[in-house]
DNA sequence: ATCAGTTGTTTTATGAACAAAACATTCGGT
DNA sequence: ACCGAATGTTTTGTTCATAAAACAACTGAT
């Protein structure tokens, strides 16, 4: 019944998933060849030139990326902070789900990488204390995590009565 | 480095947001009413019957919704499999954030929302299995969950000395 | 100085997801 | 049987993100 107080929102992200990674690609550019010019940001996102340039051109108008005399391409102010914050949900995320759900760490790249601009900061903030509470020496924690586990390793040996995850699902939330 | 081996991932996404809304409004239809036409999908969406029309026409010719000859709609057997799964992505997805991790409701169900069908299967079962521990009455999970709950009221009380969410994401990942 | 290769932009086109409006059909009540 | 309201479809147009190709400008080696 609430569902369309919520989906619409969606729309409402400021940062698409295609501009967050032309952002990332500027700043990892600066950090590995020192520079970043519009093929570089093509040739790391495996588009055209073309395609680089018209997003490109966008992110300058909003003032994110900076451009000097030659062409190089920078990151502003709010450019780096929306880096930051993007990058710093895909890492707690992908965090967790490697090293606490232990999904295999392609998988976990590849999800992270999916919702990275979608979540909010508040939910980022979050899971970033959740996450280094888990994964500290806590004595709390690391039983916790060890059960945890435990239990898991007996799941995946079929140690539990599911045999399908649908049903799964289906038993726990239909 | 590996930024470009995953991010195209994003686009072998086969359910679109907009797809997973068709769907799930079908499947909400028939629990309210027991009934789900064109026009009580764009309703329940708040978009116009002739999107809704396209879009659906399109499921339909996928073969995830099916038409009676008085032009009322069902989900199919392929189309029931895929919303059971982006609802139960939703809810485990909500159940965590809402309840784990404490934001709000509402906060909960949006970003759940945004991402319930990015989730791999394999990403779904595991947080699944997480939570489920998580919220159990074993005494280990109560331990962590309090713990973790007393440290973060305290956190939210300011009493760590972090200012700036952005400045804790640099202390912690750059 | 020229010519080939690299780089950036522009133009044209596609597909997805929507709106708006015109149109056709069907259904209920009188 | 008719009329008006509800319903479904089609057509047209918009925006966004992409590709492809043509074009322009710059660079460097000879």
């Amino acid at each position: 019944m609430m569902a369309s107080d919520v989906w619409k929102e969606y729309e409402s992200n400021e940062i698409s998933h295609s501009v967050a990674h032309h952002l990332v690609a500027i700043h990892e550019l600066m950090g590995d060849l020192g520079y970043a010019r519009v093929s570089d940001v093509a040739r790391v996102l495996e588009i055209t030139r073309g395609s680089a340039s018209l997003t490109l051109k966008a992110l300058k108008a909003r003032g994110l990326v900076l451009e000097d005399r030659n062409k190089f391409l920078k990151l502003s102010e709010e450019g780096h902070g929306v880096v930051d914050s993007v990058l710093a949900k895909r890492t707690i995320v992908r965090k967790f789900l490697n090293e606490v759900l232990k999904l295999d760490a392609h998988q976990a790249e590849v999800d992270a990488c999916k919702v990275e601009h979608l979540l909010s900061a508040k939910t980022g903030e979050q899971l970033l204390y959740f996450v280094r509470f888990l994964l500290s020496d806590d004595p709390t924690a690391r039983q916790f995590l060890t059960e945890f586990w435990r239990k898991l390793a007996r799941t995946e040996d079929g140690q539990w009565p599911v045999q399908d995850v649908d049903q799964l699902f289906e038993l726990e939330f239909r």
